[in-house]
DNA sequence: ACAAAAATATGATCTAAATCATATTAAATC
DNA sequence: GATTTAATATGATTTAGATCATATTTTTGT
C-alpha cells in the first residue's frame, strides 16, 4: 500500500450524501491510498480504524476459514463502501477481509471521522442504512439459496450476479474467486461450468466468461 | 390477529430511541396488535405497510422455499423490530415472513410514521443503523458456516446461539424449528440431537432442551 | 372428546458434492 | 528469464447428509 494524490470528493459514497459545506472537512481528512493486486486491505478480525471508499479498481471482500477456505461476501465496485460492516455494538473488529482484485485506489477515513460524518449529514445515514438493509436482505436470499440450491444453480446466480455488477455480460473471474463466491470446491465449479458450456448458456475463454443465454440461466435460479 | 390495548411507551426499539418529545406522537400513531400461536404477522413477497415491535411471546423470521422447505433467518423477542429488512432501496416488499411462536402481541406503526421518526430522531436511526450493521454481521458469519461447517457444528452454533437469546440453558423449540434455523432437515437434527444426548452435552425432555455442558458445545464451533 | 394434521422417531437407500490424486499451464517473484 | 507458486484440468473415490419409508406420538381444530 502506499499513499497517492487525493480524490475527486465526488464519487464516493461519503461524499455523494453529504451535505456540500462538509466537503471540505472530507478533503481534510480523508486519504488516497493504492493497493496492488492481491494486497490485502484490511484483515478479519483486526481492529476497525476506519471506512474506505473504493475509488477505482476492483476488491473481494471475504472471510477466511482455515488455512485455505475462504467465502466471498460481496464484490466491490467503484463508490462502494469497504469497512462498515465493523460499525455494529459489540467489538470494533472487522469481521470480513478485503482483497484487492486488481491494482486499486481508494479513500479512507477514520473512524472518528466518519462517525462525525453520521451525525452532521442525516442524509448519510439514511443512505447507509438503507444500504445496510439491502446488503441484509441479499446475504439472507444467499443463505436460503445455499441451503435449499444446489450447486448449478447457486452458479448461475453468481455468475448472474456478477454480470449485473459489471453491467456487461461479459467479465472476468478466476474459478477458485468464483468457487469461494458460490460456496463450494474449484473442482465442483470446473465441473458445472463445463455443463454450461456444453449448453452453450455461457462461453468462457481464459479467465473470461461471458453469458450467452441469460434467460436460460435465470430458470435455473427459480427452481 | 386482533386490536388490543396499547403498549407501555417504553419497551420497543422505537420508544427506546427516539427524544421524549416524540413519544406521544408514538403513542398516537401505534397500533396494538395480538396473534396467535402459529399466525402469520406478516408473509414474505408482501408490499411493506408498516413496522412491527414485539411486545409479548417469540416470533420467527423465516423465508420459504417452495411449498415444504424453509430457512429460519432469527427469532425475535421482547422489543425486537420486525419488518425493517422491507426498508431497503429496491421494492418495498417483505423479504421474509414473520410468524408467531406462541401468543404475542406487537405494536405496529405505520411506514410513513415509522420513516417520518427516522427523520426526527437521528438517534433512533443510529441505533437501527447498528442493529443493521450486527444483523449483517451475523448473516454472513452463518453464511460462512453453511458453507464450511458441518451440521454437528452447526447444530452446537444454533443450540448456543437460541441459548443465549433466552439467557437460560433450557430452552422450548421444535426440531423441526431448530432444522430450520441450522440450515437442514428434521432427520439430520434428529440424529445429531441423539449424539449430542450421548455424549452429554445437553439434555432433551419433549421439546425443552438443556445445555448442560456450554464449553464442550462451543468446542465444536472452532473447528 | 375425537378426528385430522403435524411432529417425532428411526432404519434403509441414494446421491450430490467433497476429497484425493496427479498433470499441465499460467503467473508472480527475485 | 528461471524458478517457485498458484491456478487449472480431469478422473477416481469417499462420505455426509438428503431422501424415502413407515410407525408412533403429540397437537390442534371442531
Amino acid at each position: 500500500m502506499k499513499k497517492a494524490g487525493s480524490c475527486d470528493l465526488k464519487t464516493c459514497f461519503l461524499c455523494q450524501f453529504s451535505i456540500p459545506e462538509w466537503i471540505a472537512a472530507i478533503g481534510d481528512h480523508k486519504q488516497h491510498l493504492s493497493y496492488k493486486k492481491n494486497e490485502t486491505i484490511f484483515q478479519e478480525g483486526s481492529p476497525v480504524k476506519g471506512i474506505y471508499f473504493l475509488y477505482d479498481g476492483k476488491v473481494k471482500v471475504h472471510k477466511q476459514w482455515g488455512a485455505e477456505k475462504e467465502l466471498i461476501v460481496r464484490f466491490a465496485q467503484k463508490g462502494d463502501i469497504l469497512g462498515h460492516r465493523g460499525l455494529g455494538s459489540g467489538e470494533r473488529l472487522y469481521t470480513v477481509s478485503a482483497t484487492a482484485l486488481e491494482d486499486t485506489t481508494v479513500c479512507y477515513t477514520d473512524l472518528a471521522f466518519f462517525e462525525a460524518s453520521l451525525k452532521v449529514n442525516p442524509q448519510l445515514t439514511l443512505k447507509l442504512m438503507q444500504f445496510y438493509a439491502d446488503e441484509l436482505q441479499e446475504a439472507e436470499r444467499k443463505m436460503r439459496n445455499l441451503v435449499h440450491m444446489d450447486v448449478k444453480s447457486r452458479l448461475a446466480d453468481a455468475l448472474l450476479d456478477i454480470s449485473r455488477l459489471h453491467n456487461d455480460v461479459q467479465f472476468t473471474i478466476s474459478r477458485q474467486d468464483l468457487a469461494a463466491f458460490a460456496g463450494t470446491t474449484y473442482e465442483t465449479i470446473y465441473r458445472n461450468l463445463q455443463e454450461f458450456i456444453q449448453e452453450k448458456l455461457i462461453a468462457v475463454d481464459g479467465k473470461s466468461i461471458t453469458i450467452l443465454q441469460e434467460k436460460k440461466l435465470k430458470k435455473y435460479i427459480t427452481l
